[in-house]
This record gives C-alpha cells, structure tokens and sequence, in this order.
DNA sequence: TTGAAAGCGCTAACAT
DNA sequence: ATGTTAGCGCTTTCAA
C-alpha cells in the first residue's frame, strides 16, 4: 500500500493564505495575537482547502493529542459482554464520554486493563506511552487502585476517579451511592415497610459500602433494625440467588429487599417466584443501575437509575478544561434517579405490626 | 501543563543496545536483515528500558497509525442510546472490534457520521485527515453510502462494508440475513404455520430486502402464500405497533410472525396481548437481533441472533492482513443462529385447514 | 546486515 | 502582530 501522506497540510495553507506557517497555527488553536482580518484570511483558505490538522502532527509538537482514554477492568468488560445480559455500560460510558469529546474536539478510546494483574503498570504504561493521552477516566474498580492512581499522578496526566471520594490526585467522581441508597429506602419505609433487606456488592468496590451506609442511615432515622439484614453478593445473577434465599429465610423475614445491582434484584424476583412470594405484593424490590433489562421483567423494577452517561460526559469535560481551569478538589456529584415501577408498593400484611 | 514527552524513546533503546535507531526501528518492525543476536540484544533494551513507540510518531513517519475506525450512524446510534432500550450493538461491535484489534496491537476508534447530512464527505473527510486511520468498518446504513464508499476509496484506505454484498471497492460482509429470514420461516413451517407474517426492516437498509427475500423463498418452497403479509416497520417499537396491527387484522390471520427487530417484535407480542391472543399458543413470534431484552419478555422470544461481535471481529482482521494479503473479493458470509425460546410452537389450531 | 541523513506536519521558543 | 528556527520520535530513503 502506498505511503498516505497528509492531503493537505498546514505548509498548503499558508501558502494559498500568504502567511506563514505559524500564523496558521495560531488561528487553528484559536490563540491570540493574530488580527481579525488575518485571522479571517486563514480561516477562508482553511475552509476553501478543507484543511483539518493531523492529530499525530499535532502530538508529535509536544501539544495535545485530543485523546481521552476511558479505562475499564477488562475481566469484568469481557464478562458482561460475553454473558450479554443487558448490562449497558460500556454503551453508556463510551456515548456520553464521546459526545462530550466531540463538543470540544476530542476523541475518546476505551482502553481494557487488568486490575488484579501484577503487571498493570506496564500494561497502562505502555497504552500512555503509545497513545499519550491527554486525559484518562477510570471507573471502579481501577478508581482506587494505588498502582493505577500513582502511575497517573506521575504521567501528570489529569484524570477522573469515578465511584471514589478519596482525596489524592485525580478527580474523585461518585454518583451519590450512599444518597441514592438512603433515598431508595426512604421510599421503601414511605410505603411502609420496616424490615427491609439489603444485597450489596463486593467489597472491591467502594460504592457496595456506601450503598450499605445509605441502607443503614435511613434505617437508623427511622429506628429499623438492620441486623442480619444485609447479604453480600458479587453484583451477579448467582450470587443474587444465593444472597436472596439467606434473606428470605429468615425468621423475620423481609417485606422488601434492595439489591445492589439489577442481575442480584433479577435473582432475587426468581427466588420469590420459587418461594411463591408474589412481587410487589408480599415482597417489594429496589434495584440499582436500571440496564434495559429491569423494564422487562414482571413486574419491571423500580430502579435507581446510575447517571452513568452524565458522570462520564462531566469527568470529560473536567479533564479537558483542566488545561485551563484548576480541578475541583472535592468529589464531584452527579446524582441519579429512582425511577418507580411495578416491583414496590405498600407491604400487604405489616408482618412486624 | 507541562509539555508532556515521551520517557524513554527510540534514541535511549539503541543508546542502551549500542545500535543505530534504523535497527531498532527493524526490530520493533519485524522486519528483515537483523541478525538474530542483535535483535535479541536489542529486545533485551526495550524490555529493560519498558519502551513503547509511539504511535502519533509512528503514524507521522508515514507508517501506519495502528487505529481502525468504525462508523455508525450518528442518528440512530444516538437515538438507540437515549432511548436504553437494549440495542446492544455498539457494545458488540466496540467489544468485537477492539478485542481483535488489541491482538494485532491495533486499536479501535467509534466514530458517529450523518447519513442524510449533505456534508458527510466533509465530516469524515475530517476524520480521516485527523486520525489517519489504517482501516474503516462501516455499518449499515452507511455500508452502501456511495459518497462515504467513494471517499474511502478514494483515499485508498482499507474498509470493510457490513450488510452489503454489492460488488465494489472495500470488503463486502453480510450476516447471512437471507439465510437466517429463510432458516426462520422454515422453523415456523416445521412446526406447522402456513400462514407466516412478516414486519420487514425499512427500505434504507439492505438487509430488510434480504430478510424479505429469505423469508418469501422459504414460503414458496412449501407452497404458502406471502400476498399481504408482508409489512414495513423502522425497527423501533412504535412502527412494529402498527404493522402488527395490520397484519393481526388480516381475514386470514397469521399464527406465526417474523419481526425484523427485537424491538418490533415485542411491540407484535404487546398487540397480541391487546387482542387476547396467547403466545405462542395463538401467535408463534421469532425475532431478529437476539438482544439481552428478549429473553426477559413473557414469554422469551425465540429470535435469531445476528453474530455482530463476530462480524466485526473478521472485518478487522481483514482490514489488518490487508496490508500484506489481498482482500476477499466475494462476500464475507459471517452466519449466526436460531435461539429458540418460549414464543415458537406448534399452532393451537391450524386455521386454515 | 547495518548505519546516516532527511523529513513527516505541527508547535514552542524565540526573533522581529 | 507576525515570522523564523528548531525540534518532537519515528520511518523512509539511500549509503556503506
């Protein structure tokens, strides 16, 4: 194949505009010090060229690459692709994170890495070193990985944390878990229930312990006990069924159950129907994350939605203005929403009257 | 920022091995004429040293930029995000793509591009002068887009087109959607359905006419009639509504339908439903896609499963090898299968005995 | 089989 | 406000 060169070229450019090659630049990059009448000049032989810059030219300078890298645990990403149960985050990530790229010229690449490898430092050292980044987003569980973290700060290359409040480098982002959780339950207790179970998530995962705290909090505010109350499962279907049969067999059993993640609230829906436990009527179900699926079901869950593509598109735009603009130093919150179905209503019995 | 460089670059890794770059650019190539010592001795330094090249400096020497880009449509892609409604190709295709592309040390790269827009040449004539890329996959509707298959071809850039089989620059690749309509049907026929409806995908693509065209080719090797049952839809919910309507309608009432979208077909399941047909006792549905959502509609949908992962997997691995072996001038038939769920059976009657 | 020189397209730093 | 110069890190000539 032929050697492609660049069709038209910043050198093209300045030519047809008569000014040199700088002056180019700068209009390019919208930098000052260059007069509206030049200004407009270049811009019409840009435009009469349809010159657009080589990004590769354009990192090779020692300026920027218009690249964000979005980092994901590989195992867990081929996992849920491969089991194709409906999870949609990657879908969400990689949309509000590009649409956010484009508005500012950026392009954004979802990059696979290893978290439990003992070699993930050259693993995302070789992606930085190759692709040169200007900015990273890592989502749990990397968010918190000191390895990951450190290797980042030492890059100096801005990044977002998502699903982490601790303070250190980096832009810590959360999507509220503990709030949501806290709001989930109030809306349970509303309805009228007062032993309601919990599933939560690994404990890799910061957010499987805010979520809990939420849980806790409103139950607390409320005086409800939370003992035995809380199973802890891997954010899968499994390990759902197993956290719900625990619950469901205890003396005082629940009238209400919030799982952590839409496939352990799925299982938990199953383990009612083998129990013949109708939903919501003898048992109400909160879920979290409201993937497509949940709307299916029967009855559809109510679901915490997670603003994925919101949390995603801000850590975006964060990162590229922080060119210019200081990050923020405290957690950025994005928050999402219940959004009420068919699985809650008031208990039918108040078994614990 | 501090301008951010390269940490170790080619110059340190010949320094270290006491070589010129050109050999360490050999080695790092594969190319020929290096003498298997000092290319070891050379490995030896890039490993030591942890060096990556870099890809923007590859890429500006005029070698490859090591990216595939696959476009989509802006539109619909856009659309199918907002609506969350379990459209997982994106994430098929990303997952699919870059998997195969990380094997070859390649990437991928999603790119959203207008269809209908007037300026489409513009707006990926921007990319590929920004991003270089070494390969293009186009999806439908964009695959049979003479304007974007033109531009590509023009520029001499490898690329794949999913969903056509016209003769013409770039790889021509199919899902074998006339095989799978026609290994539908048949299904349906062996169960014993005669009269068989069919909501066809819209006219922009392709694939609708050869879904048509499988399904009209089953009906007629038993002898069964098409006349009427045959209606349009966009794939989205709304249009599968009405088409179903139209063909439940029918004085001769299908027992079996095919839809061409998961979606439409759970809107034919929601209309059965409307007119107290049991499925599939009544109705038999099967159904195109096989997305996470139809195995959580009551009942399951029996549903053809289009191998997008697959699909895409094989185009970039074409795309790659193009640069050494030359590209398959037929089409690439990439089959996926039948999954049969609860919607299918024998009809309760056959009403037109 | 190896090396030296030139240059890819752009920007930073320094003129003017 | 604009132009000139010197690279960025790599590969492609071309030479030895």
């Amino acid at each position: 194949m032929a050697r492609r060169r660049q069709a038209v070229t910043i050198k093209h450019v300045a030519a047809d505009a008569g000014v040199s090659l700088q002056t180019v630049s700068r209009v390019i990059n919208n930098e000052p010090n260059v007069r509206d009448a030049m200004k407009t000049r270049v811009q019409e032989s840009i435009d009469r060229l349809g010159y657009v810059p080589s990004i590769a030219a354009q990192r090779m300078s020692g300026s920027r690459s218009y690249l964000i890298l979005a980092i994901n645990d590989r195992d867990r990403t081929i996992a849920d692709w491969r089991a194709r149960q409906g999870s949609d985050w990657v879908d969400q990530m990689l949309l509000g994170g590009m649409l956010t790229c484009a508005e500012h010229g950026y392009r954004m690449m979802v990059e696979l890495v290893d978290t439990h490898s003992d070699h993930v430092e050259r693993e995302l050292g070789a992606a930085l070193a190759a692709l040169q980044p200007d900015g990273v987003v890592l989502t749990p569980p990397h968010s918190e990985n000191p390895l990951i973290v450190d290797l980042l700060a030492a890059h100096d290359i801005p990044f977002a944390r998502i699903g982490s409040i601790k303070p250190g480098p980096g832009i810590a982002m959360t999507m509220d878990d503990e709030g949501a959780s806290e709001q989930a339950t109030e809306h349970l207790i509303k309805l009228g229930h007062r032993t309601i179970g919990f599933i939560a998530g690994p404990a890799g995962y910061s957010l499987s312990g805010w979520r809990i705290d939420g849980w806790k909090k409103a139950m607390a505010a409320h005086g409800l006990p939370t003992t035995d109350l809380c199973e802890r499962g891997d954010f899968g279907f499994q390990s759902g069924l197993s956290a719900a049969r625990k619950l469901l067999a205890l003396p005082q059993r629940p009238t209400a159950i919030i799982g952590s993640s839409d496939q352990m609230t799925l299982a938990t829906l199953e383990v009612a129907r083998e129990l013949d436990l109708s939903v919501p009527g003898d048992l109400s179900l909160v879920s979290f994350d409201n993937t497509p699926i949940v709307r299916f079901s029967d009855p559809a869950l109510t679901a915490f939605d997670q603003p994925i593509a919101q949390t995603i598109s801000q850590a975006v735009s964060l990162l590229i203005e922080a060119r210019n603009v200081p990050p923020p130093a405290a957690p950025v919150v994005v928050s999402g929403t219940l959004v009420e179905r068919g699985s809650t209503a008031r208990p039918r019995v108040d078994v614990n009257a």
